[in-house]
DNA sequence: GTCATTGCAAATGCTTTGCAGTGCC
DNA sequence: GGCACTGCAAAGCATTTGCAATGAC
């Protein structure tokens, strides 16, 4: 739990059953949702909640910078509420299990100049792939 | 030109004019292409070819490890057939632009035991996002 | 009271699939 | 000549959008 409301509160975000809802739902120990995930976690607490709502408003916390898109594959975007806390992502390519890692050093300092290309680099999202302990024993 | 055709033919493809329009469209200059703008591209030589058979060719072509897959973001996805010089991504935010970027350093060695909980890591991809030139300039 | 937010349902964009016909090896 | 590949059209999945009704501040 990381005060995520607390937090959109003081942004001056406005509050209503829903956005509380997705936003609890994002803070509790779940992360790497997809929008559907987060859709059925929301419903179970609040049954007329919408899935254009849960797109609105996992848009909306992307925009404020409070949870982190990332796209694995071509299918479902997931949710990470872990903005705050820079990490990168260890993926096993056989059941898409996600874990956060966090490698040595900064990946953009790997990053010269001269490969910038007149570029501002703004950040670097790092995945590695391979196959978790689960998917080698089965 | 990299001999992406000899390469196919080395390894058994079986080899039809559509495969054949959709392997020279990559082996051009042109990287990060959209399944879209591949289509297009061999229309332009081979008018009957179908949407369908674009994408089961770049399938094809991926399960063969002779292009790769880049998703940067939740839209298309785009083919890269610089699957045999390893190289990572530079990303526009603004326009969309893709450059191959070679940073210092293998992202591998990065990762210690520690922060491998087990899985069998087979590889990272390395995405430096950032505004071009152009974007910052206009 | 005002105006942002919601829910619904339809629309969109990208990709996959089923199946009959075609053509490579 | 067999069987993989192709084309078509329809289905599928994730996401977005339009618009009237609702409810937070």
């Amino acid at each position: 739990m990381s005060d995520l409301l607390a937090r959109l509160r003081g942004r001056g975000w406005r509050m209503t059953a829903q956005r509380r809802v997705v936003a609890e739902v994002l803070d509790g120990e779940h992360i790497h949702l997809t929008a559907d995930e987060v859709l059925a976690r929301a419903t179970a607490r609040l049954p007329e909640i919408s899935r254009a709502t849960v797109y609105n408003t996992l848009g909306e916390l992307v925009s404020l910078g409070e949870v982190t898109e990332v796209t694995t594959d071509g299918r479902a975007k997931r949710y990470d509420p872990n903005a705050h806390h820079p990490h990168h992502h260890l993926i096993c390519t056989c059941c898409g299990t996600i874990r956060d890692v966090h490698p040595n050093g900064d990946p953009l300092s790997g990053l010269p100049t001269s490969q910038r290309f007149g570029f501002t680099v703004e950040g670097a999202e790092l995945i590695y792939r391979g196959v978790c302990p689960g998917c080698a024993a089965g």
